[in-house]
DNA sequence: AGCCAGGTTTAAT
DNA sequence: ATTAAACATGGC
């Protein structure tokens, strides 16, 4: 089944997709103009690929629903919407780009839209597996978690794997979290967190409908999420880019290059800083990692 | 080889 | 109330 999206202009597919895109080609990828990710659509299992058919200006999307012999229209609807969050596609960056700060790096930059994860549980999931460890020895353990304990989908003689369920990882023994790299500790987090879900404890789809203030405290009375991980869980589950992990010492590196010739930025310094950025600060915090990470200079 | 990397909790002071 | 220790993997 195909499907067409027309997202805001201005917008980057190419640029969007490929910056965050999981390295592994059986996970979340981008490839010669493609883009991939197995996900849930009502209980059924679908790898959706993702092309551009316009331009920055005038953008168009069509995609790719496979298998389709069980699909519906109502999976159709679903699947919009999960690809709209994922790409931030009801998102008008023409805002944004009325920052004065931002100006010289959003022209650099420009359509890039900063991505969503398929589920907010996978946001936070990654956050508490990314809390003190680089972002190379996170993917490769995420790598490992998401092949043994993740869902999986053969099509066309190729595998892929979608996040593992909060239901799977919640039957999972901390031991086996272990053997994917995770500490004990942070094993023992993630299976607490998908158990309080799994027992209805903790529902996600009606904290996601609060406001971001409120959804923080909610997430910080979690069992190992602090500050930094509830900051970084909505941003990246939830596009909620008012939210900026001042703290966060890859962000503090990255301003230091940027904004005050490398030399070290204090966490108070880069509030202080981040209120030039406004109601944007976290698309602005984006922006700067992925200059950075880019090597563009301004 | 050893320390740091986009933290958090627990256990001592 | 504040501080220290433990923790996982990958890169340098």
């Amino acid at each position: 089944m195909i499907i067409k999206i027309t997202p805001k202009s201005p917008f980057n597919f190419e640029l969007s997709a490929k910056i965050f895109s999981n390295g592994d080609p059986q996970i979340q990828r981008y490839e010669k103009g493609s883009y991939w990710q197995l996900i849930w659509l009502n209980n059924k299992l679908v790898l959706i690929t993702v092309r551009s058919l316009g331009s920055v200006d005038k953008p168009e999307l069509s995609v790719s629903l496979k298998p389709d012999n069980e699909l519906n229209k109502k999976d159709n609807v679903i699947a919009r919407k999960i690809l709209t969050s994922i790409f931030n596609l009801d998102f008008d960056l023409r805002y944004f780009y009325e920052d004065r700060i931002m100006s010289k790096l959003t022209l650099k930059l420009c359509g890039l839209n900063s991505p969503t994860t398929p589920t907010f549980f996978e946001a936070i999931v990654s956050s508490i597996i990314e809390q003190q460890i680089s972002l190379k020895a996170t993917r490769s353990i995420e790598t490992r978690m998401i092949k043994e304990f993740g869902d999986m989908l053969q099509l066309d003689g190729k595998t892929y794997y979608s996040f593992p369920t909060p239901e799977t990882i919640s039957n999972l023994e901390r031991e086996d979290l272990r053997g994917s790299g995770l500490s004990f500790r942070k094993a023992e987090y993630v299976i607490g967190l998908s158990k309080s879900i799994e027992e209805n404890n903790l529902d996600l789809n009606e904290l996601k409908t609060k406001n971001t203030s409120e959804i923080i405290s909610e997430l910080l009375k979690i069992r190992g999420i602090g500050v930094w991980t509830a900051e970084l869980a909505v941003i990246r589950g939830l596009h909620r880019l008012v939210a900026l992990p001042a703290d966060d010492i890859g962000l503090r590196k990255v301003v230091s290059h940027y904004y005050n010739n490398d030399k070290p930025v204090s966490a108070d310094e880069l509030r202080r800083i981040a209120k030039g950025w406004g109601k944007w600060s976290g698309l602005a915090a984006f922006y700067l990692v992925v200059a950075d990470i880019m090597s563009i200079k301004i």
